[in-house]
DNA sequence: TCGCGCCACTTAAACGTGTAGGTTGACTGA
DNA sequence: TCAGTCAACCTACACGTTTAAGTGGCGCGA
């Protein structure tokens, strides 16, 4: 019998009132609160009177007194949510969940309310920034005692500092499974300059394994999501010298993208180009030819995304170092 | 200068301190409360002291006196969320944003926290839900103040109602593009199970096209997102007896998975199966032959519930007639 | 001159918690 | 016997707002 529908809410008054203790009492009990010897009989009295009455804490009060909610706040970027980051942002809450911690997310798209109303708005132990923003926002949340995690650049205390879950070893890893055929490789990046940052991130890996192994530097343009444009960028590939035979896109859609294009050019994958993507998104299995695509572990970022912050909320200062998490080739044909 | 770091938050005390007046007359400016006259002098001055102190109200306290805060909460379904969902997402807190509302995603996959948790560590001004969920909860908001607003399953005090963004429109639009040149229409719907309901309604919709228009029943097959489990589909399809000729598909995943059986099998679209899918995804642009789509107007989707939940929110008792989305089709090449 | 009404405020009571600091009474050791 | 200790609880304040009810002063009509 939870919810009678009258329509005062049952406070703690009640339920110390129910089980004949004072208010003090109840709290102790219910958060057991450590050092507060409370007889077990009497806890026994107010964990029933409170069941009983369907007592629940008001939010509202216990944030007004300890200044905290127990709220984390994701601030999602500015581009689409397409299938990974929704993973993500799903793993992330059964992740908080089991700390007991509410994951709520808000995606920022313009016209959008500025930033701090939001999180004013919410009092949020801690924020998760999963999009880039001004370092003086930081501050000013963690003035009012909010815990601020960001997952992509990092900085702490105005040091720049490596970022928990780095883009670059992605690219690495696609120019590592295209480097023992192809000594020659290009990069394709999205059309958004909004995912201009994270390609860059990217591209940068891709370029690294290249010095590495002394091959040339990667070849990067921009590829648009439909044939033409992409075929433009295909034939500059193909006619560079020496040719650019391996291509390690953006994401599966730009993957798609140059595959279409090669089709649209009469040629095929990956005898004439190979082609890897990021995400292995569910069209890459169905592509013509199926798609070779990278696939990051978001459980093992998610998880360790929750672990900084519950940790950093338990006062054991973080350790700065990035999130390992490990990355998988599913290889198809086009690579 | 809005963040002195001095610990200490500013209260609206301060305020009333730096202007001179109380407290009352401070929250009475700054909320211009109807119907209490204040000298515009004052008002100026109270103005000019909460912006000198950079002082911003505690949500928590205001949420605490009043009740219900400026949060509301979308609760999402278990779906993988995709492109579409992502863009409603963004497109929803762009329209709340315009009315001063923070629009905040709970997405629930297990495990998460009950329910309850979730909106009660919020106390939002409504929940607008997503997904289904059962009505005693709903009850058990609505008990505490909160506005509950479902835009799938629809029901007004156990009257069952038509959901306010309704699916079978969709399958209508997919039948009647194909209907022209095909008698036999078959459906294609999804592997995963919680997208049931969502199939269910779709196809519905292609069902009701093929009554009105005296032809068969469509033919509903499960394809799985691969190709040889979906070559078995398409090959039921045109053995049958007459022959399935036109594919209304789930989504676009789904549409493309039949693409990819039909290219397995030496067939052709639309020649041999027309198909057409929903969402017009990157990908549907770029596959083999490129997919024709039905798009649906997530703008009008995101202020047509924006709007009902504001209007309710005002105490206007709102409308409960479905919300109208234009459909479209993005004709290309596969029907 | 008095009384009434109105403007422009102020006072003070909530809202529901957490928690520091006190207050019992029983028990212990010398 | 009595100061001292400790378990077990309670009193009372603070968190920052909103808002109903009250108050002083001024103008104005009779």
């Amino acid at each position: 019998m939870t919810g009678t529908s009258s329509g005062r809410r049952v406070t703690s008054a009640d339920v110390a009132r129910e089980a004949g203790v004072s208010r003090a009492t109840v709290s102790y009990v219910l958060n057991d609160t450590p050092h507060q010897k409370i007889a077990d009989a009497t806890r026994r009295r107010v964990w029933e009177a409170a069941a009983r009455l369907g007592y629940s804490p008001s939010a509202a009060a216990r944030t007004l007194r300890t200044g905290r909610s127990d709220i984390v706040l994701g601030l999602l970027p500015n581009w689409p949510i397409e299938h990974v980051l929704g993973r993500l942002i799903q793993q992330l809450t059964s992740a908080f969940a089991e700390h007991e911690l509410t994951f709520l997310v808000h995606s920022s798209a313009p016209p959008a309310r500025p930033l701090r109303e939001i999180w004013k708005a919410v009092t949020p132990a801690a924020v998760l920034a999963l999009e880039e923003f001004p370092e003086s926002e930081a501050d000013a949340m963690r003035a009012v005692g909010i815990q601020v995690v960001m997952a992509l650049h990092g900085s702490v205390r105005g040091e720049p500092r490596p970022p928990l879950v780095s883009e670059e070893p992605i690219g690495a890893v696609q120019a590592r499974h295209l480097v023992g055929k192809h000594r020659r490789l290009g990069y394709a990046s999205p059309d958004l300059t909004r995912l201009g940052a994270l390609a860059r991130s990217r591209l940068d890996g891709v370029r690294e394994v290249c010095a590495e192994l002394g091959l040339p530097e990667p070849d990067a343009r921009t590829v648009p999501l439909e044939q033409s444009g992409a075929a433009e960028a295909v034939k500059t590939w193909l006619a560079a010298d020496p040719p650019v035979t391996g291509i390690c896109a953006f994401n599966d859609d730009v993957a798609m993208a140059v595959l279409a294009a090669l089709r649209s050019l009469g040629l095929r994958a990956p005898q004439d180009l190979a082609v890897i993507g990021v995400d292995d998104i569910p069209g890459a299995a169905l592509a013509q030819p199926p798609l070779t695509s990278v696939v990051r572990d978001t459980d093992a970022i998610a998880r360790g995304l929750a672990r900084r912050i519950v940790d950093t909320l338990d006062g054991k200062d973080a350790p700065a170092d990035p999130i390992r998490d490990p990355l998988r080739v599913h290889v198809r044909e086009s690579a």
